[in-house]
DNA sequence: ACCTTTTATAGTCATACTGACTCTTAAAGG
DNA sequence: CCTTTAAGAGTCAGTATGACTATAAAAGGT
């Protein structure tokens, strides 16, 4: 917060109050393609609508806080899991009317789940599912925008950042590894390139020791790695044509 | 905002009020050192100290816009110049606790100028001064912590995006221009290879006809460029050495 | 007028990184 | 045993960058 002092009164009381929520962007990667978890509205306004979910902040926490237990009770998830997933803020929304009922303002978050379970629709009546990302109708509310804004930024972190491992269980094959990439970006990448990349990126991934995983898939097995201890990409890992943030 | 609907209630009065402000931290490039506008406090809590200008979000207006009032009410500049000016929301700072006196939720704001004016000290009793960052004393609040990753943020855009005009005037030399990115990330860069660097990528800067700037400098002239209407970098000017975000 | 200092601007060269390929290996299925 | 599929290994050329050298154009002092 704060103010320059003001000497026509510093009296926050004096204001409308505000209400602040979480909304939440929760991403995965499933078959191939990227779902948005969304929870049906029971109220007016947008009754019937999807939307993402979320909620308000209470007194005694923040925002971040909010947002963690906010997933909790969406997805299902144990809170132990819930604490180890990547969170990150996304953007405060703040325009006056984005509620009809009163002023709201949202701080949005993104995280990104390893293929999860279908959500127990939580302790809210209201339904709750994976969609697949283009086939996402109109949210209410800007939820709209907060989902783009966070595809957007989820795009462009996986260029500069080893996020890419938030979205594979903890261990994973290059070929899923790559899929992330293609799936948030839109793009097939070229395997032996995307494969020489990731493993001279000291610290991106580790090998796993051990025999490759049994699939009954196809091809020859891949080797298993697991998240190494970088976070950051030098230099970045570009998606082709492409224009970033 | 939103929240799924909640059967015990949806009733954002039941709540502690929010307050809700914006935080500015506005930086600018000064004889070769990196400065920030600060205010001095004159209230409780934290009379006497520094802060970064900031203030109630209207009922009226986004934070967006409260940001940009504020910063036309700290500096003296103009509406219309204010108007033009490149703000980024940087982050949403949500700790209970963060103001001893109640809740109090900020987003905060960056915005970069070109070596401005001093403050006239706004509308408010207190004074306002730019201060090199190096010397910046222990803020109030939470205002150093937001003032660090303003610094971050503000570096890290720079090797991503076309930013670094931000910090300069309509027209100014390539030698301006990188004297910037040196200020900010406390490095040297080589000269040659960033005129290379900057002239190669297209819409970057673009050259202005006509004579040099007379400035009674001691070296050969430099041509003068401004601005040119590409926003990101492709590829990124990456900091020597550097981890980035 | 000359020389020195300073900064802009032009170029060179080796290396790192990437994109586009080809080729081999190891599984599954008929 | 042959085909299909995907993993993994390797090649090659183009681009971008870091380190460096050289020239040009101004100011200041002697």
């Amino acid at each position: 917060m704060t103010t320059p002092p003001r000497p026509e009164g510093y009296d926050p009381r004096a204001f409308e109050p505000f209400a602040v929520t979480v909304d939440l962007a929760v991403l995965t990667v499933r078959a191939g393609r990227l779902h948005a978890l969304l929870v049906r509205r029971g109220q007016e306004p947008y009754a019937g609508a999807w939307a993402l979910p979320g909620g308000f902040v209470l007194p005694h926490e923040s925002a971040g806080t909010a947002a963690r237990r906010e997933l909790a009770e969406e997805t299902g998830l144990s809170g132990t899991t819930v604490a180890g997933l990547h969170l990150e803020q996304l953007h405060t929304y703040t325009e006056p009317g984005r509620d009809p009922r009163m002023r709201v303002v949202s701080v949005a978050y993104t995280a990104l789940l390893p293929d999860p379970p279908e959500p127990r629709g939580g302790g809210d009546a209201a339904e709750a599912r994976w969609l697949p990302h283009d086939e996402v109708p109109a949210l209410a509310f800007d939820h709209d925008r907060i989902l783009a804004d966070a595809r957007a930024h989820v795009g462009a972190r996986l260029e500069h950042t080893c996020l890419a491992t938030a979205f594979c269980p903890p261990e994973f094959t290059l070929g899923e590894l790559r899929q992330v990439y293609e799936t948030v970006w839109g793009v097939t990448l070229d395997r032996p390139n995307f494969r020489r990349k990731v493993l001279t990126t000291p610290g991106f991934v580790e090998p796993v020791e051990g025999p490759p995983r049994r699939t009954g898939a196809r091809g020859k097995p891949a080797a298993l790695y697991r998240a190494g201890r970088a976070t950051a990409l030098h230099p970045p890992l570009l998606r082709p044509e492409g224009r970033s943030a």
